[in-house]
DNA sequence: TGTGGTTGAAACGGTACCGTTCCAACCATA
DNA sequence: TATGGTTGGAACGGTACCGTTTCAACCACA
């Protein structure tokens, strides 16, 4: 009967070394060290790196809370980028999540890692822009998926990739600006 | 008198074991052996990893050529992500730059490569912004940081996170809705 | 030619880490 | 209590890789 607090502790530890030293470099050796825990028990549970990584991502929550409707595009596209701002702040997820992006563009098996943390959100953002329509502020005719590029990339860009924090006051242009870029969109098909 | 084709050599290398294992798991002894070479030639030129990648990055020509202006800011931003698509689709480049913003969220000094690597692109991106202000189609007041933001991240975001390609009209699209995010900026303060 | 210095592939000695094995401890059952 | 099975830390045998050393080849200069 294994150990589920064990199990537990082996996640805490997968995700530490992770975000420590990225996936390329981690080492199972280590993960069981940081555990207090033997290579058995891993091995036992998970066949190697790729795995024990598939199934440490999926005791996430990946199922983010539902957005409540805010009743306007401007108010959703802020809510969402105050939530997204707030988990891209966490030290654990602003490392491991450029670093499953990074690995997803070398190994085949952590895209489809980074295509399932994606979708999960993806479908919420997809709510919002559904919301917008159905209350006239978009068109129809939307470009669904260039939309879905524009709601979480500015602020992506300014934590992950610039690495610089975000103001309450830029927070606010980030969602001013993104509400413009979305009503400036029309398919062209 | 170390041998110039060498040093050449050993740079591809370099660029191609990083593309391959990300630079976390990156190996000297592999590199050298990519070159047809022994480790002492890398000792010899370069203290280590970190040194070597900085080098080898330098070795880029980072000065973009610069964009000659196109006359409005619709012109300037198609053109400028027409260039950031081309440059995201080169197969060592998309596989090392976000390795670079994943492995900088972890390394001081690899934060300070990838800072360089923003700052050509920044320099550039900002003369954008200049001109259309001077056109006076954004306004002075216009908040340079959070629009410098919005000019690369929708491309950044499509092709290197969700790594989808992008077709011409879809490029066409992003460059209207960006265009509109910058004319909806002002500053706040 | 002899001398001194540089260069770089191959070898070296040592460590980290892999996946596997060992075996004591524990549990369930007859 | 004895038996069989499971669990997991420690040890194992083997490989990859590190930074350093060796030494033949080469160059420049007197």
């Amino acid at each position: 009967m294994q150990q589920v607090e064990l199990t537990k502790a082996l996640y805490r530890a997968f995700f530490h070394e992770w975000a420590e030293q990225g996936f390329a470099a981690l080492s199972l050796e280590r993960v069981a060290a940081r555990a207090g825990a033997g290579k058995a028990a891993i091995y036992r549970r998970w066949s190697g790196k790729l795995q024990f990584a598939d199934e440490a991502i999926n005791t996430l929550a990946l199922k983010m809370a539902a957005f409540e409707d805010k009743g306007s595009l401007d108010a959703d596209v802020r809510a969402f980028h105050l939530r997204l701002r707030t988990v891209l702040r966490h030290p654990l997820v602003r490392r491991i999540l450029p670093d499953i992006h990074a690995e997803a563009a070398r190994l085949s098996e952590m895209k489809a890692i980074s295509e399932r943390v994606a979708q999960a959100r993806r479908e919420e953002a997809s709510k919002i822009i559904e919301r917008s329509i159905a209350r006239g502020e978009l068109p129809q005719t939307l470009d669904r998926s260039v939309a879905l590029d524009f709601l979480p990339s500015s602020i992506y860009w300014r934590m992950v990739v610039i690495k610089n924090t975000l103001s309450a006051d830029e927070l606010e242009l980030h969602a001013k600006g993104t509400t413009a870029a979305l009503r400036a969109l029309s398919s062209s098909h």
